[in-house]
DNA sequence: ATGACATCCAAAGGATGA
């Protein structure tokens, strides 16, 4: 299985331009985020034209998550347990949830796309915010996690941290005083790994960018951010057996300002043997 | 000193983004 995901910045801007990127490079299970739509605003026809069923889960313009899957899509969650809300000046369970979350099973994986709220700016109630939906999520992960060991699980998505001072190459973004690299977001971020999570990307692509503004000439001058992330159970981990980041893809007409990151993993079950040669097909 | 770019809704400019 081939498993991308993508902070398109509007799916209805940018609809050709995700479908042929997963034509083109076999994407099986492509989560998206940012759709910024409605799920009755979603241009279903072309990913089916092309082979993928879709759910999607928007409530308004903003935010707004999706998953395509070649195999069906089971299990669908517009949320997971515990995510708090956002009011103008608070979070909390008693405020309105946001389309920041769809969960499915695919395959046989859970697959979590994300769109981790921004923050805006430090001591912002959307930075409050932002700290506890995370610790919402590492939460519900060490629950899942602690009833099912060998779940194949993975979360995917728009993080909005920068785990390390190397993945912030924007001058914009100091380090100690800008969301995304403050050190409760890096202890947030921690914490997913923490409840059982790895960065599966990384070990196969170590350096490299998943996102550059649109202004200031970021992209050219290659001053972005690693913020998108597959984050992946033990199970999961152990199936990888590829990775890449598509920069290539922030490049010509109207591109978003996040690129794909792709994971190829092998999830043969446990009783198959691929050293025994195939006899019955 | 500020904006720069891009999206949405709605029909101008505000909200959002990181």
């Amino acid at each position: 299985m081939r498993l991308a995901t993508w902070n398109v910045n509007s799916i209805r801007a940018r609809v050709a331009r995700t479908v042929d990127f997963a034509v083109r490079e076999h994407i099986d299970v492509l989560a998206m985020q940012e759709i910024k739509c409605k799920p009755e605003q979603f241009p279903y026809e072309a990913f089916e034209e092309a082979g993928y069923h879709v759910v999607a889960h928007g409530l308004s313009q903003w935010n707004g998550v999706a998953i395509a899957s070649r195999e069906p899509i089971e299990d669908v969650e517009t949320a997971f347990p515990g995510m708090p809300g956002f009011a103008k000046d608070h979070d909390g369970p008693d405020a309105p949830l946001e389309a920041r979350a769809i969960g499915a099973t695919v395959g046989g994986v859970k697959v979590w796309s994300l769109y981790v709220p921004n923050g805006r700016a430090l001591g912002d109630p959307h930075y409050t915010y932002k700290l506890h939906w995370l610790e919402a999520l590492a939460a519900h992960t060490r629950a899942t996690l602690a009833a099912s060991p060998d779940l194949p699980l993975a979360l995917v998505g728009d993080f909005n941290i920068a785990p390390t001072p190397a993945d912030n190459g924007d001058p914009a973004v100091v380090e100690g005083f800008s969301t995304h690299v403050s050190p409760p977001e890096r202890a947030a971020f921690a914490d997913l790994e923490a409840a059982g999570l790895a960065d599966v990307v990384r070990p196969l692509v170590p350096a490299g960018f998943t996102y550059w503004d649109y202004k200031r000439l970021r992209f050219p001058r290659n001053e972005g951010m690693r913020i998108d992330f597959i984050l992946g159970s033990r199970a999961l981990a152990d199936a990888v057996t590829g990775a890449a980041i598509h920069r290539d893809e922030r490049k010509g007409e109207i591109p978003s300002d996040h690129v794909p990151v792709v994971v190829d993993l092998d999830l043969a079950s446990p009783d198959d043997d691929d050293d025994v040669p195939m006899i019955f097909g």
